[in-house]
DNA sequence: GATGGTCCGTGACTAGGTCACAGAAGGTCA
DNA sequence: TGACCTTCTGTGACCTAGTCACGGACCATC
């Protein structure tokens, strides 16, 4: 497949200390797949054949409830795997949660048996596998305390303030952001018209523009 | 250190897989240790210089919040290990949360430099991690579920009938039970007081008595 | 039985989620 | 251009959960 290792090597430098046995197993077994935006990957409860590696793009993984929330769970970008399928690979569960491309994503996939043959064999490979189950934990218990503990207000500055610089606009309706918030579309409807009111954000139809990045700092 | 081997082997049977050179690894470096119930051993923040094994007796993992609400992540018992700790020791970071003796606890430690190596040289070993990041991650998604989109009512019902047979007795303040649902005190003292009306459990100081499970089974 | 610590109950209030509905913005098509 | 439809936003009313303040109950100890 030409390019090929070129886009691994770009994406996954960590794969650059591979030897060259484990090198040629992902190679030979090792699909490039192009996905469209929108794509639904995995459900909960589905059960799970093959591992991801993400070349570019993004793929956000939520929990949805009975009622119709959701939330966000973390986000798999360039150079990144999605913990939830290492983890139905290695203890053989069904998803706990639901994958959803957010734009077109070009990714790395490899069956069960290629990532079991891997983990045994590379350190490389076990040494990716195991930070990426490192970061993705204190991503989940930041969520965690966040949902448990934290102020929405807070919450709703923190993420406008993360995603733009001022002067910058965001491009969502207020259901996606409660969406990523896992909070409720009139929650949030209500608190963006208080920051309007206060001059941080001006709104429009599924835009935010932010007009003062220290005035929603002050929230936090 | 005599009897050491056998608690091993009863406790962590994945560790009879090891191979001779591991074994002697985990042997000489392993120290054994006997904490005292309600000991911090790892406060949110600090550094993470050994790997924990609980041989017998259980950790109470939390996260505290500056207000002084807490809520329960995990424990670790008998047979399993502490993956936050993991966590450190594969990131290099610090705890994100905070690690109690819920009772006397017999554990065997191990140094950071053994861990690794152990981790590099034991197939066995790396799976006996690998399985507890899996559980412990399926944990934290159905914990963020809760917190999220969960009735406090239906997630007390819930615990309450995870403890215990029907007529038996749950010794915990209600500060302890809010403790453990990241709730606040008043809320669960109104939530059992309306169980009690129900005639589902008995109030008394310290303790909550079990009359009816079906009654906190209708709720889930 | 007086004293002090812990635990529990409760009213009043605030924050956030739910429900219902109205109206605005923007696209499409005759 | 205007009628029509869909999607998005705003808002009042209400409910659930968390916060604050305080009083009283239970229990151990002296």
């Amino acid at each position: 497949m030409p390019g090929m290792n070129l886009e691994i090597s770009t994406c996954f430098p960590q794969f650059s200390h591979l030897d060259a046995d484990s090198a040629r197993l992902l190679e030979n077994n090792a699909r490039l797949m192009d996905i469209p935006s929108g794509t639904v990957l995995f459900r909960d409860g589905a059960e799970c054949s093959s591992y991801v590696l993400v070349l570019e793009g993004s793929i956000r993984v939520q929990k949805v409830s009975e009622n119709g929330r959701e939330i966000v769970l973390y986000r798999v970008e360039r150079g990144q795997s999605c913990v939830l399928t290492t983890n139905c690979l290695i203890a053989r569960e069904d998803y706990a949660a639901q994958g959803v491309t957010e734009t077109d994503v070009r990714a790395l996939v490899l069956p069960a048996t290629t990532f079991r043959a891997l983990l045994s064999k590379s350190e490389a490979f076990r040494d990716f596998v195991f930070s990426a189950y490192a970061t993705r934990i204190a991503d989940l218990l930041l969520l965690i305390q966040e949902v448990a503990f934290g102020r929405i207000d807070v919450r709703l500055a923190g993420w406008l303030r993360s995603r733009t610089a001022s002067g910058d606009a965001i491009v969502a309706t207020h259901q996606d952001i409660a969406t990523e918030l896992g909070s409720a579309r009139e929650v949030i409807s209500r608190q963006l018209k208080e920051f309007e009111r206060r001059g941080w954000v001006a709104l429009h139809r599924g835009r935010v523009e932010i007009k003062s990045r220290d005035g929603l700092a002050s929230l936090a």
